[in-house]
DNA sequence: GAGGTTACTGACAAAAATGTCAATAACGAA
DNA sequence: TTCGTTATTGACATTTTTGTCAGTAACCTC
């Protein structure tokens, strides 16, 4: 009955791990370039360049793709923070340092919208982790530098916080008004830096 | 044919502004505690108590109800600031009393959520209304507090991007680490003052 | 090569979400 | 009261999105 002699482009034949991250990837562009709604089963195979069954034979369902990005992207999150070695000595530069990648993480590599995708939708118990690694870089980065635990924590807190909303939003209101839009990120920085010294001067 | 006998609940009629603003606050209501992937046809309707065909007499099809809610809900949030009186003394406490005004429309009023729903869906274009209300702020309320226009914003500018992120993530990354929600909200206001006076004083 | 495993796919089915329409019923005006 | 307007609605149609399945083909081992 039915003739099948179709002269479709050859197949690529991934390893299971390979296609996972092909299609997680593809659908890490869609959030950071159009947003979360842009998360559909069609949207991410075509990204990912293929067939939408082939989705759902990785991933069960289109639901599951975005959970295993909130996980991955939230790893690559914490992996990037940590990497940021801190010295015990050099305190002034080293926390410029730690505050720049911080902040780059969260404007440039999606951190920011991530964060936002997690409040939106609910999903901040995801973000278990985190407590874990604050708690970590508290004591054994910043405790080497003779910062005490809470006030530590404390610092974290503030920092990310404030991460966040220059990430999301401080390009998008700085051209708002007219001004640059790493002018946010610039009078963050400034004025946390002061604060930090303030704090240990 | 057809005996149509149906014992339903008696009508509410409803002017249509009336019935458009009932169907405006359910899905406001949806997008706090939900976000904006709640905000669907039969979800809104079910939450304002009317059928999806009404939402769809008074606005035309679901997106145009999400592009009035985004309308109402920034010329809420302009209104809401906008009311805020600074007279040309008692400058410390008066922006004591603006920032703290500011901060809680981002946190308990849902405008960080706002801000974060259009930026993920890429309508920050709707926000050109901004410019004029930063520059009205900054030129007539700040101005009579001589603060030069250029630094005025850069304040605005600043205290609403810190804004956005602890109304959106101060309380979950509080939460996270242990602390109270309103932590990270205490922080940066604290920072924030203290870089104000410097600059004044 | 031959054969087995399984990543991959198109065609199809199912479900979910949006939108249409004719009929109904509040409400005000004549 | 009667009548006209129109907000409201259930039933239905359409579109969009997700998921199923049997067949195909790449790669590996023997």
């Amino acid at each position: 009955m039915s003739i099948t002699k179709h002269k479709n482009s050859p197949r690529i034949r991934r390893t299971p791990e390979e296609s996972r991250a092909n299609i997680l990837s593809a659908a890490e562009d869609l959030l950071v370039e159009q947003g979360p709604q842009s998360l559909r089963l069609a949207d991410v195979a075509k990204r990912a360049g293929v067939a939408n069954a082939t989705v759902l034979h990785h991933f069960g369902s289109i639901d599951a793709v975005q959970q295993a990005l909130m996980e991955r992207m939230i790893a690559d999150l914490v992996e990037n923070i940590l990497s940021v070695e801190i010295p015990a000595d050099a305190p002034l530069e080293v926390r410029t340092a730690g505050l720049k990648t911080l902040f780059d993480a969260f404007e440039t590599r999606g951190a920011a919208r991530l964060a936002a995708w997690l409040e939106l939708t609910d999903e901040t118990s995801r973000l278990t982790v985190v407590r874990e690694v604050v708690q970590e870089v508290a004591q054994k980065k910043m405790g080497n530098a003779g910062v005490p635990a809470d006030v530590a924590e404390d610092i974290i807190l503030l920092s990310v916080t404030l991460a966040v909303g220059v990430g999301l939003f401080g390009p998008t209101l700085g051209r708002l008004i007219g001004k640059p839009p790493e002018r946010a990120r610039e009078l963050t920085l400034q004025m946390l830096m002061g604060y930090l010294e303030g704090l240990s001067g």
